[in-house]
This record gives structure tokens, sequence and C-alpha cells, in this order.
DNA sequence: TTGTGTTTTATTGCCTCC
DNA sequence: GGAGGCAATAAAACACAA
């Protein structure tokens, strides 16, 4: 084709109906605004004056066989870009939607039918698949966004919870104020608590006694399941929603370090002198437990406890 | 009209696969 | 080694508020 040559005819009224017969004479880009941004098809175009070619530049309406050839494009790639038409783009839309990778044949039929160079659609294609990756990242950054607030909602509800039972302690504590210092009436003051909710018993399931002393080393599940409040941990290496509250040094505080201390602390009970008092049914578990540790030191009276 | 932010088109360089 | 994909980036086109 002669490099001068150009064909103003039909160009935009072909874009405008993709599809609408190939060989013509077809688009390619640059050349100024072709619509929205207004001016003429080769404003600011240099090297056109008036839809001439004035020096040795390409035209911007060529043969269908001219736009596969990359050198062509190569050397068009000097020029404005501008962008794809509305029906350029609609065309392509929907052959991302059907496949998002583009194979030869598709790409050459595409640039073909919508009057473009194949090396374009390619890029087109890349873009698309970029934005649409993004879009994603977008999407699954939402996605998890609203799990995190779920959790964090449950979070919140944990802690009120906790605030709640600790309320509750307070209160069966001066419910149960007094001395109590048998196993008998540990384990009394044990059955007149309430009985623990849901919650509750889950945070007393905290660890199973290994070696349990009610039932003389084997733990079956049946029998309790204590909480050391005297470490003040909740048994997973960590401060637990008790961690600190309890005062374990000496007697002065509800909980003589004594009197709670764990079998990990030897399990030698000292709490010569001390008193405490029974906050809820998860700390007279504890106790029942300490003062069992107690009675393993006195004798055994594992079977009076289970047939009481 | 102009300054500024966003979107779109295109390039570059690197990587992987055949 | 060539083809194709991707991330990063440039730059033109576009949108919009002041």
């Amino acid at each position: 084709m002669d490099p001068g040559r150009v064909v103003f005819d039909s160009g935009l009224a072909r874009l405008a109906a993709p599809g609408s017969g190939g060989g013509g004479p077809q688009m390619l880009l640059f050349g100024g605004s072709g619509g929205a941004s207004g001016g003429g098809f080769f404003r600011g175009v240099p090297g056109m004056e008036d839809g001439r070619v004035i020096n040795n530049k390409r035209p911007f309406f060529t043969t269908h066989e001219e736009l596969l050839e990359e050198e062509y494009y190569d050397e068009q790639a000097q020029e404005k870009k501008r962008r794809l038409t509305t029906d350029q783009v609609q065309m392509l839309e929907r052959s991302f939607e059907e496949e998002n990778k583009l194979e030869p044949e598709r790409k050459t039929e595409l640039a073909r039918r919508l009057g473009m160079a194949p090396r374009q659609v390619a890029v087109w294609f890349q873009n698309r698949r970029a934005r649409w990756k993004n879009k994603q990242l977008e999407q699954d950054f939402d996605r998890l966004k609203a799990a995190y607030d779920a959790l964090a909602a449950d979070h919140h509800g944990v802690l009120s919870d906790n605030d709640r039972l600790r309320a509750q302690v307070i209160s069966l504590t001066d419910k149960l104020e007094g001395k109590v210092t048998t196993p008998s009436a540990i384990a009394a003051a044990a059955q007149e608590v309430d009985q623990p909710d849901e919650h509750t018993a889950g945070l007393m399931v905290t660890r199973q006694h290994k070696g349990d002393i009610f039932n003389g080393g084997t733990n079956d599940g049946s029998s309790p399941v204590v909480i050391d409040v005297a470490e003040g941990t909740n048994h997973s290496g960590e401060s637990g929603c008790f961690a600190g509250d309890y005062d374990n040094n000496g007697c002065a505080g509800q909980y003589g370090g004594g009197a709670l201390s764990s079998e990990e602390d030897g399990g030698a009970v000292s709490d010569e002198g001390c008193s405490f008092h029974l906050p809820d049914a998860m700390l007279a578990a504890g106790l029942v437990h300490q003062a069992a540790e107690e009675e393993a030191h006195l004798g055994s009276w594992n079977s009076w406890f289970w047939n009481e």
C-alpha cells in the first residue's frame, strides 16, 4: 500500500459496526481524538494535514494486511495513542468473558474483526487481566475484612461474657463468705453454688489432671477437671482471663498461694493459718482439687468423696 | 480554564515454558 | 532461544472540582 494513501470513508463507520465485513479500510490507533475529546481526526498528529500524509509517516487507515505487520505497528507506536471505540471495547469484553486468555487464532480473528493490530488485542487482554486481578484482590480483601470484623465482634462478646462472669464470681463470693477448711465443707459449697453455664464450664475444662487424684491415677473422663487458679493461668501457658486478678502471695488475698498451689508446684499444701473463700463453682472445684491434695497427705479419702 | 486524580493504552524487563 | 505472561511503569486521555 502506498504509504501516502489515506482512506477516509468508512473507517469509523465500520468500527461502529464490528464484524461488518473484513478486508475493507480499517482504523489503526493514533490520530487524534475519535470522538469524546472533540477535535478533528488528525488534530495534533504530526505528519498529517487534512487527512493527508505529508511526510513519510503512515496513515491512520490502512488495510488489514498491514495491520498484521508488527513492524508497521511498531513504527506507529511513536505516535499518540488513542482510546478504543465503545464497540471495540464491548466486543473485547465479551471475548474476555468467554476466555481471559488469548490463543493466537482468536487474537488474529479478533484483530481482524475489530480492525486492530493483533498486538493491540494482546495488550488489551493483558491489561484487562491485570484489572480483573486487581478487582479480585479487592473482593478478597473485602471478604477477609468482613470475616475479621465478625471475629472481632465475637471477641468483643467473649470479653463481655468474661466481665459478666467476673461479676458473677464476685457475687458468689459474697454469698459464700466464710471459712471453708474441710473437704466435705468444700464439696458442699461446690454443690451450693449455681451450676456453671456452658461458657463457665468451658472455662473450667482447662486441664485434665494427669493421674487424677480422685480416681487414684487415671483420668477416665468421669473425674473432676480442675482449673489451676493459683497460677493465674489458663493452662495454655499464657495469662488467662483471670490472670493477675487473684493475689497469690501469702494468705492475704482471697486465695492464698499455699492454699491453691497446684501439683506442678509440688502439690505440698501449706495453708496453715490461712482461710480462703470460694468464689463460685469453678473455683470451688479448684479447691476441691486442692483439698484432695491435702487429704492425700493425710490419707485417702478418695472413696469417701465419691461415695459421699 | 486549569489543576489534579483516575483510567486506559502501551512499553519494558524479567520470568517461565516448550 | 522464542513466545507469551506478568509486574511495574510511562504517558495520553478523560473526569471533575474549584
